[in-house]
DNA sequence: GAGTGGTCTAGACCACGAG
DNA sequence: TCGTGGTCTAGACCACTCA
């Protein structure tokens, strides 16, 4: 037996996919949706949480609840494979940077392999499609250890590790979690929309951490590609 | 100012922490915390729903809130560094295989690049700490490509494709979102606690697709690593 | 059958956003 | 200021689990 609110849901993806509901378009407030179902204010919330869930819709504080622009989805490329960390796209995709330092704070040191309260470069990334975020990074890099040439900017921050001393060794963790009230606020998706959570750390030739970057991607418009290659005839790895 | 159902969880998860409420144990009814707390049971069942997202709490209907035990968190290693799909460990991790052969579904006929309906074996896998499952695994082989001594078991299931043709190629995708209905329930996880899905597609020296494999690994007890390592000196890649 | 969580109601009052 | 969503109440009734 579908309950009301999946039952409501379901109206009301049909009525967004079928174009009803235009994207960017405000739907009717919660009270008029709840009469219009017949069902209390709760229960209709409740059925517009399932869509928040999915990514389908955006609820605004008072203004109201929006169907979501369909986003482009982005692919961050790891490993040996990416030239660079972020790969291009056909789309105008804006990027942001924001770039301070600071002094290692307690939960960096271990990533870092630093001592606690060392200079550290801290690296504000956010890139963008149109007005709506598309993910999230904080990029750390031992000062002792960054180019010389600051403020680093676009994808150059990103790779910032690629300036230095030859990398030897690149790790990349990603796990899945719910966003913090403050991701999910800058990137402005639902606190129950998934995200990507990925932490990379490159190490150069003399096992030094060059560069942390921990990296959030809204599960909805973004996923993570690694490609291996096998050496096949005389063929060995590439980069 | 923190809301009355954020005060609640707080003060559920100091108590899951300190121990007051022990792992596995059964926490009292939603009415009677509901009045410990002086709330209406909507309010503490919110409360309850952010620990179920974050992993702490598992509801079962008919039943009781149950405070979960932590699991150990498990790695998937990816990439050429990893000789076997899933790393072994120290615990009793128990798996589960189920072998059948199928007629390719659609939605795998673009990701095996084979016709529809042509004939593929299908392996259902699954890993367990104690009674608690850690993960679900899809694996897709067609049939003319897979080894030729069935039935399929273990880890070697899970890397079948290596007993065939040399791999020339191997791309992991990844993506965060929430469980389906069904992984929720067999995963016993609650539907609101973030999974990784991860698409393993092996290719042959050919350019033939080996093996596909669908992964499913709950957010708090599961992650992904890549580790790449570049070439210095003579060192070439590792596998 | 007794007790649990699951769904839902019909309100009240508060917090935020835009005009 | 007004309309929006956010939080919360005090119930009712249903569905499930276990003894």
């Amino acid at each position: 037996m579908p309950s009301r609110r999946h039952a409501i849901a379901e109206d009301l993806r049909q009525q967004i996919s079928s174009g009803h509901f235009k994207p960017g378009e405000r739907l009717p407030s919660e009270t008029q949706l709840a009469n219009r179902y017949t069902v209390s204010t709760s229960t209709l919330r409740s059925a517009l949480a399932l869509l928040q869930g999915e990514g389908l819709v955006e609820k605004i504080h008072g203004n109201g609840n929006f169907v979501r622009r369909p986003l482009r989805r982005i692919t961050y490329t790891g490993g040996a494979a990416a030239p660079a960390p972020w790969t291009a796209f056909s789309a105008p995709l804006r990027m942001t940077a924001r770039t301070m330092n600071i002094e290692a704070p307690s939960h960096l040191t271990a990533l870092l392999n630093v001592p606690p309260q060392s200079p550290l470069t801290e690296v504000l990334f956010a890139t963008h499609e149109g007005k709506t975020p598309h993910s999230l990074a904080h990029i750390y890099v031992p000062l002792d250890r960054a180019p010389t040439t600051p403020p680093l900017a676009g994808r150059i921050a990103v790779s910032a590790a690629e300036l230095c001393a030859p990398l030897s060794e690149v790790q990349e963790r990603i796990s899945a979690r719910l966003p913090t009230q403050e991701e999910a606020r800058t990137l402005r998706i639902s606190p129950s929309l998934a995200v990507l959570s990925l932490t990379r750390v490159a190490t150069d030739a003399t096992g030094r951490v060059v560069e942390a970057a921990l990296l959030v991607l809204p599960g909805d418009r973004a996923d993570v590609l690694f490609t291996t290659l096998f050496a096949t005839e005389e063929r060995s790895s590439k980069e």
